[in-house]
DNA sequence: CGAAATCCGATGAAAATAGTCGGGTATCGA
DNA sequence: TCGATACCCGACTATTTTCATCGGATTTCG
C-alpha cells in the first residue's frame, strides 16, 4: 500500500500554505521546493482549489492562499482531494460488484480498516502540524 | 488510497483456506472463485506460499493448505506477502531521499498513519473473521 | 500595453498492475 | 510404467495509473 506523489506533494504544498497564512497570494515559484515540478505542482494546486481547500489570485502578484485556518483543514480533506476517496475496494462503493451479501467476513474487515484510516487522517490537522514543528524521535523530553 | 487486487485475491484465497482447514489440499481449481482468473490466482499464491503463509502439495491430488491455525494468521502477514510492506513515502524507508530530518513533521504523521494501519491489520486474525461470518451491519443482537 | 502569474486541455513517458502463455516438475493411481 | 492431475516458474503482453511536459489562453497589476 502505498501513497502517490500527489499526496505527498499536495501536503507539502499545504503546509507551506499554511505556514504563510496572511502573508498575502504564494506564487508557484514560491511554493515548489526543490524537487518538485513547478508545471506538476500547479496542476496538484487546481486539484486543492476545485476542492476549495485554497484560494488563488490570478495575474501579476497572485498566488495561493489557504481558504481556511490552519486548525479547520484536515490530513483527509487533503488526501481526498489529490487522491480522492479511499477505496480499498470497488465492492464498498460499488454494490452491484460484489455478488457476497453481509455474509462476506471479507467486505466487513475492508470496511473497519476503512473507518479506521479516515478517522486518523481526520484527526490531523494542518495546524497540529504547525504546532509540533520538531517533533522527531530524538526529542522525547 | 486503493488497494490493488492482489491484497484481495489474497485474503479470498486465505479465508477460503483456513475455512476448509484439515480437509486436506484444496486445489487451485476449488480456490478460485468466479471471475478470478486461475492463472493468476496461481501466481498470488506463490507469493504466500513463498511467504510461509501456505504449504503446498505438489502432484496428483495436491493443493494448498494453511501453514498456521487461522488465530494465528493476521491481515498483515498476508498484505505483506501480497503488496510488500506499507511504505506510504520513500522518505519512511530510504533516509537519503529526505533532506527534511527530524525537523519534517511531515514525516511524522505519514509515520503514524503507517503504525495505526499496520497495528489494525495486525489485530485481525483469519481466525476472527471466521468466528463472525455475518456480522453485518443489519445484524446488531 | 506588457510582464507576471494562474488556468487548462492535450499529449507523452514511465511504472505498476493485471493477466496470459508455454513448458517444467512432482505425485498419485491404475 | 504410464498417464492424468496439479503445482511451479519465468517470460511475455496488455491495460491502467502515475508522473509529468508542453503550448497556449486568460486574468491582473503597474
Amino acid at each position: 500500500m502505498k501513497l502517490s506523489t500527489r499526496g505527498k506533494y499536495g501536503l507539502y504544498a499545504m503546509y507551506y500554505l499554511a505556514q504563510h497564512q496572511g502573508e498575502g497570494p504564494q506564487s508557484l515559484q514560491s511554493i515548489s521546493t526543490t524537487g518538485v515540478p513547478k508545471q506538476y505542482l500547479e496542476q496538484l494546486l487546481g486539484n486543492l482549489r476545485r476542492a476549495g481547500l485554497v484560494t488563488t489570485v490570478r495575474g501579476a502578484q497572485g498566488g495561493y492562499q489557504i481558504s481556511q485556518s490552519p486548525g479547520a483543514i484536515t490530513l483527509l480533506d487533503i488526501m481526498d482531494a489529490m487522491e480522492g476517496p479511499i477505496e480499498l475496494t470497488e465492492c464498498m462503493t460499488d454494490e452491484t460488484r460484489c455478488d457476497r451479501a453481509c455474509g462476506c467476513p471479507v467486505r466487513h474487515v475492508w470496511q473497519r480498516l476503512t473507518d479506521t484510516i479516515n478517522s486518523e487522517l481526520a484527526q490531523i490537522t494542518l495546524g497540529s502540524m504547525l504546532a509540533h514543528p520538531c517533533e522527531g524521535e530524538a526529542l522525547e523530553s
